[in-house]
DNA sequence: TTAAACAACTTGTATTTACAAGTATAAATT
DNA sequence: AATTTATACTTGTAAATACAAGTTGTTTAA
């Protein structure tokens, strides 16, 4: 019944080093063991163990030197948002809550969406959803959130307080969020923007406007997302 | 005496589909060649033909599918400011001008400079440059560019109307930008920033700070860009 | 007619091997 | 002592091969 997919062995070390770099077993500027020596480590070779590093590499948490080898960066990620992808979390390891203000409930798509929708789509409504995520007591995200509702039996009434969006799509329905695209705007705080981040009215204010690609043909989650950069500000690789 | 370094192979189809895609000889929603086709195609291997589509993957313009072949995206680029790297210009095929507002020149750090800096860095001093970019003949971009004086002879003597500032690295240096990070924040127009981009007071403006890795080890190119966001919005992926 | 099984594609993962190219250290030479 | 050279590392590029796994269309059997 678990899925229990076989999770491929370059994903394995991806894993088993990014933890050791958060947890600070590497530490910055520190060089990783030689891929050979990955090699012999853990029992794969070379173009296995390349790929584990590419994929850290592209994600920032190791630059590569040719000639000498594979530097730990670990940078201070302040809030990753935009680094969203695969297992990372959208947030580092700061204390972060988050409150429902919308519980998901099923709905016709509103008019003028952000984005483009299929037909498929369009004909299956949208469940929606609306949460305010607080760090360190900070409200700093007003998020809200669309995902068509296909092959998402009893998603309306499962619990969100501890778990993620991401997680619950991810355990229960097998769903896995490959990557995106996104706009960004400087607007002003306004209605319930303004209301729920606790601003002035007229404050600037993140606009992000997000389309994250499943690993299900077809299924897109929708994200509309206001953010408070005034103590917190968006941190992103390119 | 020229540099010549020889491209890689996966690098030139990287480059040739990239061409083709944004050419517009594969549309939107097209199937690319599969892999085996390209390798025929081009006389390469699988691996080096999957280093160039993975390449691509990463970049946004195709997806790939398992068991179906690779997509291609072409989404409508924006001013995907965000996914600069490598040959990919910052701007997409849109009108745009640089006007010079401050030219290159000498001087030391600002303090506070909003990224740490190494001993030869600060040692080096800074050269310094402001310019305006325009977007069909609307102030998009206000750009405070600073880079450490480090083997750049006579770069404060070069001339920039046409050619874009990487492009002199380039050209002149062998200097490439291989990427780097930034961060993002939403504040209100004043001063400069809403003077040079035609602002009220107190409209909401995105504010990008970056720090750019190039080649040179040691060597990054810094950015504090303010970017008016009303028409263009900025895109990118994760 | 319909449904299951198969075959022929596709991309994904992994091994093995080889050499090129960049870096650092130690040895040899001047 | 200072410089050059050799060497032993490192990562980068590339080939040839094999099988797993997902997709699609066709054939076969009920």
């Amino acid at each position: 019944m678990s899925p229990e997919r076989s999770v491929p062995q370059y994903r394995k070390l991806y894993e088993i080093l990014r933890r050791h770099i958060l947890d600070n077993i590497y530490s910055e500027g520190d060089m990783l063991p030689s891929e050979n020596e990955l090699c012999r480590l853990y029992g794969m070779t070379r173009p296995t163990v390349r790929q584990a590093l590419a994929n850290l590499a592209n994600d920032g948490f190791i630059k590569k030197r040719q000639g000498k080898g594979s530097l730990v960066h670990r940078f201070s990620r302040e809030i990753g948002i935009l680094s969203v992808s695969g297992t990372t979390s959208a947030v580092g390891e700061r204390n972060l809550r988050t409150r429902i203000i919308v519980k998901p409930h099923l709905m016709p798509w509103p008019e003028d969406f952000m984005f483009p929708l299929t037909l498929l789509e369009k004909e299956s409504g949208c469940i929606h959803m609306e949460r305010l995520r607080l760090v360190e007591q900070d409200p700093v995200f007003y998020d809200i959130s669309y995902i068509a509702s296909i092959n998402l039996p009893r998603f309306t009434s499962r619990k969100f307080e501890d778990r993620s969006l991401f997680a619950i799509l991810r355990d229960h329905y097998q769903v896995e969020i490959k990557g995106g695209e996104q706009r960004i705007r400087a607007i002003k705080a306004s209605g319930k923007t303004s209301r729920y981040l606790s601003l002035a009215k007229g404050q600037a204010v993140l606009h992000l406007e997000r389309k994250m690609e499943t690993n299900v043909d077809g299924l897109f989650l929708y994200s509309s997302i206001y953010c408070n950069t005034g103590k917190y500000s968006i941190f992103g690789r390119f």
